[in-house]
RNA sequence: GCCGAGGUGGCAGAAUGGUUAAUGCGACGGACUGCAGAUCCGUUUCCUGGGGGUUCGAUUCCCUCCCUCGGCUCCA
C-alpha cells in the first residue's frame, strides 16, 4: 500500500512513485509575499505536509521544494504606497510567511529558492523556449505561444473570455493571448521595477519560468508530485507544463494535485479582494494547534467554508481533546489500560491517510478515541504499559503534526 | 462554454458494498411548574435528486441526465 492522491491532469486517484532509489521529489508552488498569508495559504501548506509526513511514515525519503515568488507587479506597488523597495517588503513578508508555517507545525521545505534569486537560471529557460521559434514580441512582452494540443490531454486553456463572449451575445469581446494559452516569458522594464539585464534588454521573467528552472535545478523534471490551490490550474501549472512538454517532451510531473478552496461568505479566501483571514488573526482568535485541527477535519477533495463560530468549536475541541490524552498518560496514574488501543489508533491514521490524504478520518478517529478514554473512569494506562503509549502518541504527532500532548 | 465540489428527514449533517440509514436542532407528548422558561424522560410511521448499470446486496462503485454552489487574465 502506498500514497495515493487525486491527479488533476487525469481525473483519477493515481498512487505516489519515485525513480528507483530516489527521493520523492515532491514540488508545492508557494506565495507570492506581497501581503500576509491566510487560511487558504494555510490549508495548502498543510495538506502537502501532510503528503510528506505520509510518505515518510511509509518508508520513503522526500525531497520537498517550495518556491518563494518575489517578483510581481503587487509587490512594487504595495511596497510603493508603504514606502519601501520591493525587496525589502519581500523579505519582511516572507520572514511573516515562514513564521505562520512554524506556529502550524509545517515542516520546513529542503529548499525554499526566490524568484529573484533565479533569474540568471530562468533566462535559460526563455532561451530554450526561444530556439522552439514559439516566441514572439509583443510591444514590451515577450511571448510563448504553444503549439495546439488534443483535448484531455493537456489542463484547460482557459477560453474564458472567448466562451462569455459566445455565452452573451450581445457583448462579444476580443480573444486575447492569454485565452489562446499563450504567456509573457520576459517583459522589457527598468528600475523602480525590478530588472536585471537579458538578451531582451533589461526587464523582468515571466511567472511560470520560476518553477521550471527550481524544479530541473533541485529536483530533477518530471517530479513526482506537483500541487498547489486550484487556482493555480489556469494558467500557472497549465503554463509550466507546457513549457516542460516543449523542451523536455514529458510532462512537469507524473501527478498534480490541487486543493479545494477555503470559502468565506461563499467566496474564495483571497488576497486580492481583500475576502480573508490572515493566519495570524485566525491564531490570535484561537490557537495555531486548534487551526491545525480545525483544517484537518475536511478533505483536500472539497471546499472549506470558513466559519468562526465553527472554528472557536475545534480549538477547544482540541483543547480538551489534549487535556484527555495527556491524563492518560499522566505519571503514576496507575490505571489499566495497554498500550495496545493507541498503537491500534495509529496504525487507523496511517491507513486514513494513504489512502487520498483523508485526514477528515483521520480527525474523526482520534475525536472517537478520545471520547471513549474520557468516558472510561479507569481510562489510565498501566505503569508498563507507559513507555510504549507514549511512543505511539509521539508518532502519531509525527504522522499528523499534531500536538496531542 | 470549460474545470471542480455538492444534492441524505422540517433544518443542519454522518455513514471506507452488509442489521432497523448515526447524531444534533426543531416539532410533538409527558414529568416538574400557579403559567412559562430551563432541565429531565419519551415520540418523530416520513429522507439517500431522476434514469440506467455492476452486485446476493448500493447512500457508498460505474455511466447518463437534472439542479445548486464555487472558480476560470492577479491568486494557495
Amino acid at each position: 500500500m502506498s500514497l495515493r492522491l487525486n491527479d488533476t491532469l487525469s481525473g483519477r486517484p493515481k498512487t505516489v512513485r519515485s525513480a528507483p532509489g530516489r527521493p520523492v521529489a515532491l514540488y508545492v508552488c508557494g506565495p507570492t509575499v506581497y501581503a500576509a498569508a491566510h487560511v487558504g495559504h494555510a490549508r495548502t501548506y498543510l495538506e502537502f505536509d501532510l503528503v510528506r509526513r505520509t510518505l515518510e511514515a511509509d518508508g520513503h525519503r522526500v525531497r520537498h521544494v517550495m518556491n518563494i515568488t518575489d517578483i510581481e507587479d503587487k509587490l512594487e506597488l504595495r511596497a510603493r504606497d508603504l514606502g519601501m523597495t520591493w525587496r525589502s517588503l519581500a523579505r519582511s513578508e516572507e520572514r511573516s510567511f515562514v513564521r505562520d508555517m512554524d506556529a502550524l507545525g509545517i515542516l520546513r521545505p529542503n529548499f525554499q529558492p526566490r524568484a529573484s534569486d533565479f533569474v540568471p537560471e530562468i533566462i535559460r529557460v526563455a532561451r530554450r523556449l526561444e530556439r522552439t521559434g514559439r516566441v514572439y514580441r509583443q510591444g514590451d512582452d515577450w511571448m510563448y505561444r504553444p503549439p495546439a494540443r488534443p483535448p484531455g490531454r493537456n489542463f484547460p486553456t482557459g477560453a474564458s473570455l472567448a466562451a462569455h463572449a459566445v455565452l452573451e451575445p450581445d457583448h462579444p469581446l476580443p480573444v486575447s493571448a492569454a485565452d489562446r494559452g499563450e504567456f509573457m516569458i520576459w517583459r522589457r522594464q527598468e528600475a523602480p521595477h525590478p530588472s536585471w539585464p537579458s538578451p531582451w534588454g533589461r526587464g523582468g521573467p515571466g511567472w511560470h519560468l520560476e518553477c521550471y528552472a527550481m524544479a530541473q535545478k533541485y529536483l530533477g523534471l518530471p517530479v513526482d508530485v506537483h500541487g498547489g490551490g486550484r487556482d493555480l490550474i489556469f494558467p500557472h501549472h497549465y503554463a509550466e507544463n507546457e513549457i516542460a512538454l516543449a523542451l523536455d517532451r514529458r510532462p512537469f510531473s507524473r501527478l498534480f494535485v490541487h486543493l479545494e478552496f477555503v470559502l468565506q461568505n461563499g467566496r474564495k479566501m483571497a488576497k486580492s479582494t481583500g475576502n480573508l483571514v490572515s493566519i495570524e488573526q485566525a491564531i490570535r482568535d484561537g490557537s495555531a494547534r486548534g487551526l491545525r485541527w480545525y483544517l484537518m477535519a475536511r478533505p483536500y477533495t472539497e471546499p472549506v467554508d470558513w466559519d468562526g463560530a465553527d472554528y472557536r468549536r475545534a480549538v477547544e475541541e482540541f483543547e480538551s481533546l489534549r487535556g484527555t490524552f495527556g491524563g492518560w498518560l499522566a505519571a503514576g496514574a496507575g490505571g489499566r489500560l495497554g498500550s495496545r488501543p493507541v498503537r491500534a489508533l495509529v496504525e487507523g491514521v496511517g491507513r486514513d491517510l494513504i489512502a487520498n490524504l483523508r485526514s477528515d478520518r483521520a480527525v474523526a478517529r482520534i475525536r472517537d478515541f478520545a471520547h471513549r478514554l474520557a468516558g472510561d473512569p479507569s481510562g489510565r494506562v498501566a505503569r508498563g504499559e507507559r513507555g510504549a503509549a507514549r511512543s505511539a502518541v509521539a508518532d502519531l504527532e509525527r504522522r499528523t503534526g499534531l500536538s496531542l500532548l
